[in-house]
DNA sequence: TCTGGGGTCCTAGGACCC
DNA sequence: TCTGGGGTCCTAGGACCC
């Protein structure tokens, strides 16, 4: 069966047009996180001139010139409309392989390659339709393909929404047209290696010696290369795996230099990461914490990363809480300008429901019932209702974002107004 | 002055064992 | 001249993705 895939078009500056429809037609920037770099650019952006991941300091000229809008990143608001796509798209094409934000796989069939460009049309028009977002459809034998279409159908002058490269001769064509620094899963490194053997194009690393490219680049670049010929090497994950590991970390708005406010940090993220891992309903064995100095300046780097074995699995915030803290103290150096933080929870194993310790001295039941009345405060009431007091009140470290949208969907302070 | 964050998988090399 | 061979496990680093 053909594998399809939707990517959502630019997302998160079609979240923000969605919600502000003036925005359409003209150039728009995301920036990613402290508003460092520009993430996602409108079509026009991209005709501008900026380009993916320039720093905001170096591409302000051009935003001025053009009179670029620049938003912060709004992460509620892009979390929100991916559920409502992936919630859409499930219920037109049932299990799909949820494979990012913007994207999904599934598996699409029909009798004739019209029938599916007409299937993949019905897909696009009916996410517009509910979402608001501009969807790109790719059809296609393998998931590599599948992508390839993808990047077809943006590279096309007619730009037509939905491509299908089931035919060998519309494979080959698109082939052809794609640099092979495009295709998916072939990065600047692979790229380097294999210009500089002579495969320039798609279709030279779909013809290239599978077992050179093994040897040279290792068994996930021959995979590529069967992918591309159509052999399908990536198979269809409709039931996530389960998650091997939670960081939360985030650059300074400013340099840090002190024990106390680089412990409200760590504390910061240890309560975020620990959300995320009874989510998902995992407990950590091991946890890391890690400090890093500004990687671009000139002067001495320092990026300790320093982790322990918990005494035993655990998801409970007040407990990692409490060996972040030993841990950062180690990490941390007198003198030392600290640009970024952050925890990672590693090592995760299934949280059981009744996972006292007998001889670990805590109530731990009686806790785990904390968490859940927590977490539940923070999804009704908005995030950070309730907080570990070690995160501070003042967070003078915490990040820049100055730009954000209002969070339309997930913050009842912040709903669209249709008409003051 | 200003440079993101969160993931996964693979590989090479060392330690250790028989 | 010639110096075992083959497992396993672990880790750090590299590569990729969005």
């Amino acid at each position: 069966m053909p594998v399809a895939v939707i990517d959502c078009e630019n997302f998160y500056v079609s979240c923000e047009r969605v919600f502000q429809p003036r925005l359409r037609g003209r150039p728009v920037v995301v920036l990613s996180n402290n508003d460092g770099c520009v993430i996602s650019r409108s079509e026009e952006a991209k005709r501008a001139g900026v380009r993916m991941g320039v720093p905001l300091f170096e591409a302000r000229p051009l935003i001025e010139e053009h009179g670029v809008e620049v938003f912060s990143s709004n992460y509620e608001l892009y979390g929100d409309l991916s559920g409502r796509v992936m919630e859409g798209l499930e219920g037109a094409v049932g299990a799909i392989e949820r494979y990012s934000i913007d994207e999904a796989f599934f598996g699409l069939d029909a009798p004739t390659d019209e029938s599916l460009r007409a299937a993949g049309l019905e897909i696009r028009e009916r996410l517009g339709k509910w979402t608001g977002l501009p969807v790109t459809v790719g059809v296609a034998p393998t998931k590599t393909l599948a992508k390839l279409a993808v990047a077809a159908a943006r590279q096309s002058e007619k730009r037509p929404g939905v491509v299908s490269l089931c035919r060998p001769r519309h494979a080959e064509e698109a082939l052809r047209r794609l640099p092979v620094e495009k295709v998916w899963g072939v990065g600047p490194a692979y790229a380097r290696a294999l210009r500089a053997a002579g495969v320039q194009t798609a279709l030279d690393l779909s013809r290239a010696d599978e077992r050179w490219v093994r040897g040279r680049l290792g068994v996930v670049a021959a995979r590529i290369v069967l992918e591309l010929r159509g052999v399908s090497c990536l198979p269809l994950e409709a039931c996530p795996p389960p998650r091997r590991s939670v960081t939360s970390s985030r650059s300074f708005g400013r340099p840090v230099t002190s024990l106390a406010e680089l412990r409200e940090a760590v504390a910061f993220h240890v309560s975020k990461a620990a959300e995320r891992l009874r989510r998902a309903r995992r407990m950590a064995r091991v946890l890391l914490v890690f400090l890093e100095t500004n990687r671009f300046a000139a002067d001495p780097q320092h990026a300790p990363a320093v982790s322990a074995a918990l005494p035993v699995p655990t998801d409970l915030t007040p407990e990692l809480v409490g060996h972040a803290q030993r841990l950062v103290e180690r990490a941390f150096l007198d003198g030392v300008e600290y640009k970024k933080a952050g925890v990672m929870l590693l090592d995760l194993v299934p949280a059981r429901p009744a996972q006292s310790g007998l001889f670990d001295g805590r109530d731990r039941e009686r806790q785990r019932r904390v968490m859940e009345a927590v977490d539940r405060l923070n999804r009704l009431m908005g995030r950070d209702t309730v907080r570990p007091a070690r995160v501070g009140f003042t967070q003078a470290w915490r990040t820049n974002c100055g730009r954000r949208s209002p969070r339309y969907t997930t913050n009842w302070r912040e709903l669209l107004t249709v008409a003051a």
